[in-house]
DNA sequence: TTAATATATTCCAATTATGGCATATGTGAA
DNA sequence: TTCACATATGCCATAATTGGAATATATTAA
């Protein structure tokens, strides 16, 4: 049944729909980071990061990695940065007749 | 300033993040239609369908024209096709280490 | 065992999204 | 003008999301 992709689509594409989860996702670009590393860098609290990061793990976006007391996530999905220079082109292409 | 970027894109998946606008997308993918074709074929309420392509248009992923009584709606960009390549990669490989 | 550190989870109030129904607007024909 | 049709908008109750604060869990060291 081909509603049933349109919902996990979406639900992937929800995972997506957030400042923070962008900021971490872009943040993980260079590659796997702990927590903390995260926490320090973007600068929020340190439960609003996990809860983000599981919501990215949870869409299948992200994965991680316990190594002693840190866990480490990186993406699990390269075509990511497809994804964004698409938008990007949307965003500055904003009177353009079609782009891409 | 960046998380301006983030704020935009995360408005633009936002617009995504619904079975049913990823419906209409997909209808649109094979061309221009108006209204009363995407209600006839995907079988929601006119309301629904009107405000579903509202938010599409906002978040600039559809443009719409007037011919009569109709308006007719169309996708603005092209790569989205490559954002559900994509997707359905991540989709059919759930449990795969990387994919894309 | 206890303590310290890193990370995850729970609870909660506020905000936002959803979809149904009624109604409004716009356009062309008579 | 009035009517019929296509589309858009407003209102509303329900559901989902958000992010803060407190707390829980997991791991290692001592």
């Amino acid at each position: 049944m081909k509603k049933n992709i349109y919902e996990k689509e979406a639900q992937i594409f929800k995972a997506l729909s957030n400042p923070v989860r962008l900021e971490i996702i872009d943040f993980l670009a260079d590659g796997e980071r702990c927590v903390c590393e995260i926490v320090e860098n973007l600068n929020y609290e340190q439960p609003h990061i996990s809860k983000s990061l599981l919501k990215l793990k949870e869409a299948g976006l992200i994965k991680d990695r316990r190594d002693g007391l840190n866990v480490y996530y990186s993406l699990k999905i390269s075509c990511l940065r497809e994804f964004f220079n698409c938008l990007n082109n949307i965003l500055d292409a904003d009177n353009s007749d079609k782009y891409c």
